[in-house]
DNA sequence: CTGAATCCATTCTGATACTG
DNA sequence: CAGTATCAGAATGGATTCAG
């Protein structure tokens, strides 16, 4: 039920565009590639993610859980500790992404 | 082989951000949905696509064109006409589009 | 008509320092 | 350890004007 995107369809552009702009940040992918390993904390990710300033990092996680894509865990302890871990639609997502590489790296194939 | 985005592999994941890139722009959706209903010249896209200067409009298009999403029709004509279509792999990214966009309209459902 | 050039506004990102 | 605050620089988009 409406979860066609057509050409009369301006809402669905708005949609799409949101997901894009999710994972088209900047960091964002490269976030989703070291939690695909399994669970992390901030400073191993920063630590991983050589050259991304926390507040960056920051942003990008906040936006990825606001979106459903990671979980986060707070641990009421001290020191603090937070853990960031897939969710189930980051699991799916994870697909079209595949798909999506996949297009990119098609070969130009047969033109001219 | 090798295709697979896999953890170690840094390449695919610059294959993707550049994928992300085109299609993320502004305005790229805009333009692939009036395209998507046929043929159209430059002056056509402009209109439709209120807003849009001729500036961003030729660079996108432009973009699109070395992607090998569009194709670009010179008619040596006076005067000059232009026409845009769908390229095949402007179709075949129009599935991955369609499953990102029922991704992001995905209910967050039983999460916890 | 097509689209390049210019200038300006807005947004995004990075580096660094600092707080709970 | 986790994350925010601040500021500067880069990148992106828009309006307008001009040229082939």
């Amino acid at each position: 039920m409406s979860n066609q995107c057509e050409s009369s369809n301006e809402n669905c552009i708005g949609q799409l565009e949101k997901s894009i702009a999710v994972i088209g940040s900047k960091w964002t992918l490269l976030i989703l590639r070291e939690l695909s390993s399994g669970t992390k904390r901030f400073a191993q990710l920063q630590k991983s993610l050589k050259g991304i300033s926390p507040k960056t990092l920051s942003l990008r996680l906040k936006e990825l859980e606001k979106n459903k894509i990671v979980i986060k865990k707070i641990y009421p302890e001290v020191p603090p500790r937070v853990e960031y871990s897939f969710a189930s639609r980051g699991e799916s997502l994870k697909k079209i992404l595949h798909d999506l590489y996949e297009w990119g790296a098609e070969p130009p194939d047969g033109e001219k």
